[in-house]
RNA sequence: CGGGAGGUAGUUCAGCCCGGUAGAAUACCUGGUUUGGGACCAGGGGGUCGCAGGUUCGAAUCCUGUCCUCCCGACCA
């Protein structure tokens, strides 16, 4: 009884720490905003990082790895980018401590041993890469450049949350350089065709492809496009960004290229991530007041084969039938554990794996063996059924899949039923604070009146959708002409 | 960074106001009985009371500082 989850009506925030924390995927840590990732958590990150990678190769891309230092005069040279990460940057200013004489035992900065130029921790990489591919590009036949890295960043923030901000976070960032504007954007767009592919095939986890607004622009690209999820509470969260960063940062960097005509010009460039803050999304959008819900494809195990005996005349019967299925399902690759504990009593272990998120549990005791059946729970709806043990493995394959499924479908259904046009200012405060959600709404198109509504309800422009329906209405707040509507949603 | 709450056994917490031998539940270990939704009996081990100073004969308790966490707000490509 230890474990009980706070449930989500009670406190949504309470909820989500109950589940990380319980659900055995992070701890806090001895430093500030930091958490450490658990084994489990840690798993369910591999498969998501192996199947985007994948993703990457797939299209074209290579891994590289890039300092996780950047020398302050590199960081400040694309200025709108050095401004926007300015405020939650850590830096390095000294490389040596000594013992401190005044304290014994103790360690002081060593003030002899101050850098002569202060590091700073990347927040994100395109300084360094920038000012690493200025000697990789010459000719146009160098180009395109097409890197990925998988790496961790610092950000300094004020506030975090176990995996939707945390100070130190894990990411991918891709960073491309090319010979047109055309085919630079190309390649943002395809990024973000990748990601929208796997967050909603691989994490049953929809999304709105857009572009933000100038106000949510990534700090030194030209354009930003982003996928923007839903949330259970009601909250959208930005769960990646494609950015065409124009020639921004080949002309910060001095980054030229001869092309076929022999004519020089900057190159144009792309950077993209996604980060472990999706496994935030995916707690949040997903679970129940029981656990985790984690989606077939990418959870650590996708079933889980609990046992049920007296004695061990019994266990040796059922671990005789449970060896032959767990051979079964890995033929079929699927990702099983076998729970044969004996220090856990059945209840508590279906307790524990309904927190943890498995997918599928079976159940196999003496009164299953008597009729060659095994008893299958699904995680996600809580359904219990009989299956006969000769097909077992076969049902749980084709339930795996019905599973992904159906969480996509909820979650989409949620999602949708979440999407409300507006008209008028009070409809529009009305549906923030009651139904919540996506707002879809007209707007004048200026900043200032983002600003102004961002003051006056807390609620962001999350994106302006892709392929978006043109049709004239007037601004919510303003009044004024607008051609298309725009989503609003108050924000992770 | 502002406001509020907190840090004592692996975990959840009591004790603090009013200073005097560190407690409970649960988890863990041993033995036994159990096992189809978080088992039971008996015995046992485990804590520099976040850290550092100070006051005191004596500090988990009072004072100062500091670190970390949670909630609300500001901030958040």
């Amino acid at each position: 009884m230890s474990k009980e989850i706070t449930s989500r009506q009670q406190d949504y925030s309470q909820w989500y720490n109950d589940l990380i924390l319980k659900g055995g995927l992070a701890d806090y840590s001895a430093v500030r905003g930091c958490m450490v990732i658990k084994p489990y958590g840690f798993a369910l990150w591999e498969n998501m990082r192996d199947v985007l990678d994948k993703m990457f190769k797939d299209t074209g891309h290579v891994n590289a790895y890039f300092p996780l230092f950047v020398p302050k005069s590199l960081f400040e040279a694309e200025e709108k980018n050095a401004e926007g990460f300015a405020k939650e940057c850590a830096i390095v200013t000294h490389y040596r401590l000594k013992a401190d004489p005044n304290t014994k035992g103790k360690l002081m900065v060593d003030p002899e041993a101050k850098l002569e130029e202060e590091l700073v921790v990347r927040p994100t990489s395109e300084a360094i890469i920038w000012n690493t591919y200025k000697g990789w590009i010459q000719s146009y036949r160098d180009l395109p450049i097409l890197v990925n890295q998988w790496a961790n960043v610092v950000r300094w923030e004020m506030r975090t949350r176990l995996f939707l901000r945390t100070a130190e976070f894990l990411w991918q960032e891709g960073h491309t350089a090319h010979a047109t504007k055309e085919e630079a954007i190309i390649e943002t767009e395809k990024m973000l065709d990748v990601y929208a592919d796997f967050v909603e095939n691989w994490m049953a986890l929809p999304v709105i492809k857009g572009i933000k607004t100038a106000n949510e622009r990534f700090a030194g690209a030209d354009e930003t496009y982003c996928i923007e999820a839903l949330m259970q509470d009601g909250k959208a969260l930005q769960a990646g960004t494609s950015h065409f960063l124009g020639q921004n940062f080949a002309k910060a960097f001095d980054v030229k290229f001869s092309d076929k005509s022999n004519k020089l010009d900057y190159v144009w460039a792309t950077s993209w991530g996604v980060s472990t803050r999706l496994i935030g999304g995916l707690v949040m959008a997903h679970s129940d007041d029981d656990g985790l819900i984690l989606p077939p494809k990418i959870a650590p195990f996708q079933v889980v084969i609990v046992p049920i005996f007296k004695g061990d005349d019994e266990k040796k019967l059922i671990d005789e039938k449970v060896h032959t299925l767990i051979q079964q399902l890995k033929q079929l690759n699927i990702r099983v554990k076998y729970d044969d504990s004996d220090n856990a009593r059945p209840g508590w272990k279906f307790a524990e794996y309904e927190m943890k998120g498995v997918p599928i549990r079976v159940a196999i005791g003496a009164r299953d063996l008597a009729n060659n059946v095994a008893e299958i729970a699904r995680r996600d709806t809580k359904e219990k059924t009989s299956v006969n043990l000769n097909e077992l493995a076969v049902y749980i394959q084709n339930l795996l899949n019905t599973i992904q499924e159906s969480m996509f479908n909820k979650a989409k259904a949620f999602r949708d039923e979440h999407i409300t046009e507006v008209n008028t200012w009070d409809e529009f405060v009305q549906t923030l604070d009651t139904k919540t959600g996506f707002v879809s709404a007209h707007w004048d198109g200026t900043p200032e009146t983002e600003e102004k509504i961002k003051e006056q309800t807390k609620a962001t422009i999350r994106c302006i959708p892709l392929n978006n329906k043109q049709e004239n209405g007037n601004c919510i707040l303003t009044g004024n002409a607008s051609t298309q509507r725009v989503l609003f949603a108050r924000a992770y």
